[in-house]
DNA sequence: ATGGTGGTTTCACCA
């Protein structure tokens, strides 16, 4: 079961590398952000084409998250983080194929003493007690998204510019995360390779991409009792070549043997 | 110093 979390900054713009993708690709789940449309524009029948079922949480010009499963039933939607109030709709969660799937648009943050700053990380501490009470009702869990924190050094191409009072690998992002792994739940990506410098987002500008400048923070996390199961995971670099992309590309996880 | 959005329609906001 190939999972995968995709910014696709603005799906009206990205539908035609969406359903590109989804062809080549072929996921079974696949986590959308900045899908920056109204739930009455989310291009639901457009997917069924292909086969996916849509879930999606979304409003004007900002954020927007959805889930699509292929050929496999979508149940207890939850939009949004219980509890929580939020005017930006950046979390849903799922569950599909018995897998409980949270699809996370992490606040950017700006920069480390703003406004948005602390809303990030008062975000993520509302995130860190909903993934405690999941957890319990749901010890499958898979946690994908754009967190907007590069985990360490690896994930960044330049430390000296990425340092730790940076927005996206700040000492508090990146303890806002490590709480979050706490909870029991693991990097999929870093438990199929140790390597620096694979990133799922670059700057549109001063060629980032061409000279690889980019961060690795599209992640998925599985919990302990899905940990086993992760056969393969990695980045698709490939829609990213595409005329007028994302700037991120597609994070997947492989599932094999799941019971 | 690029790209998407939507209004303020030529620019402000966000990433």
């Amino acid at each position: 079961m190939k999972i995968a979390s995709w910014n696709v900054n603005s799906l009206n713009m990205r539908l035609p590398h969406l359903e590109q993708w989804l062809r080549e690709a072929h996921p079974d789940i696949v986590g959308l952000q900045e899908t920056k449309l109204e739930d009455a524009r989310f291009p639901d029948a457009v997917l069924a084409g292909y086969g996916y079922r849509s879930v999606f949480h979304g409003q004007k010009t900002y954020n927007g998250v959805a889930i699509l499963a292929r050929e496999r039933q979508i149940e207890d939607v939850q939009c949004g983080i219980p509890g929580f109030e939020d005017a930006q709709a950046r979390a849903i969660a799922a569950t599909v194929a018995g897998v409980r799937i949270v699809n996370l648009y992490v606040v950017n943050g700006q920069a480390v003493g703003s406004e948005k700053y602390d809303y990030k990380l008062r975000w993520l501490d509302a995130v860190h007690g909903w993934l405690a009470d999941e957890l319990k009702a749901h010890p499958r869990l898979l946690a994908m998204g754009d967190f907007n924190i590069a985990p360490d050094d690896r994930d960044v191409h330049d430390p000296n510019v990425w340092h730790d009072d940076h927005i996206l690998s700040s000492s508090g992002e990146r303890a806002a995360l490590r709480r979050l792994l706490a909870l029991g739940l693991h990097d999929a990506f870093r438990l199929r390779s140790d390597e620096a410098g694979v990133f799922s987002w670059w700057d549109y500008r001063q060629g980032a991409f061409r000279r690889n400048h980019g961060l690795r923070i599209d992640l998925t996390l599985v919990s302990d009792a899905l940990k086993p199961y992760v056969r393969d995971a990695g980045i698709d670099r490939t829609p990213r070549t595409w005329e007028r992309p994302s700037d991120h590309a597609p994070a997947w996880v492989e599932l094999a043997g799941l019971p």
